[in-house]
DNA sequence: GCTATTGTGCAACAAAAGGTTGCGTTGGTG
DNA sequence: CACCAACGCAACCTTTTGTTGCACAATAGC
């Protein structure tokens, strides 16, 4: 797991700015550096950047539209990022699970044990 | 959504390597900069960087024992990273899910159409 | 058609993050 | 006591994220 191909999705949606990129094109369909820079709070080159490197892992695609460049969400490779993050997630939960059913059990035996003790 | 703390966490979890020790100390239980550098490519200190890190959002906690600093999972706080992964996966989920369903009735309505031209 | 405007791309630069090496210190162990 | 292992700190390098400045192309308006 956690292979390199995952760490680059992951590493893509990890940035806190491209998140929000992806959510308002998710939310107001395509748009370009220029109109996305207008709602995130940084500069309209860093948002090109940030578009070139969510294009380089296909979660976005460009197409040239006269003089502007309009990038929408892949939603097929947005599904299989978002299905990275239950798998994590879902790994997570079942240690946490586990760790809190063996204190469990500990706790359960501790008792016993206070039990045949008194 | 998407405020400040929410995205110190998600930068937390955001890294290959902080995951994968936050794998580790959770398979493993607690340990030491030391003993989790035996088990990712990077150097102690790389190790160590990453648990301050852990440490200032309280996924992880020190507590030292002798010469040695063991760090443990915060499982609460890891509860609360993985309900954002969660979240955000949920949001996307929708909102693809209301892409793929608009997709689709324009798709009946395209059919519609052309079975009522020809 | 010429000009002003607007959207892009490129380059240089700064700051922060992730990583390395080297060194000094300290706490257990033989 | 001497040694080894783990730690912290500092200097340094590279990549990422962000900025500013500038040159260029396409569009809109007179």
């Amino acid at each position: 797991m956690t292979a390199a191909v995952d760490d680059e999705l992951w590493s893509a949606v990890g940035d806190p700015t491209r998140r929000r990129l992806l959510d308002l094109l998710l939310r107001d369909g395509p748009g370009t550096a220029t109109s996305l820079s207008r709602e995130v709070p940084v500069t309209r080159q860093a948002v090109a950047k940030h578009l070139v490197v969510l294009d380089r892992v296909g979660l976005v695609h460009a197409s040239a539209s006269g003089r502007e460049v309009r990038y929408g969400v892949d939603e097929a490779q947005l599904a299989r990022a978002v299905a990275q993050l239950r798998s994590v997630g879902e790994t997570w939960d079942r240690r946490l699970g586990r760790i809190a059913r063996l204190a469990e059990e500990l706790q359960r035996e501790r008792d016993r044990d206070a039990g045949t003790d008194g």
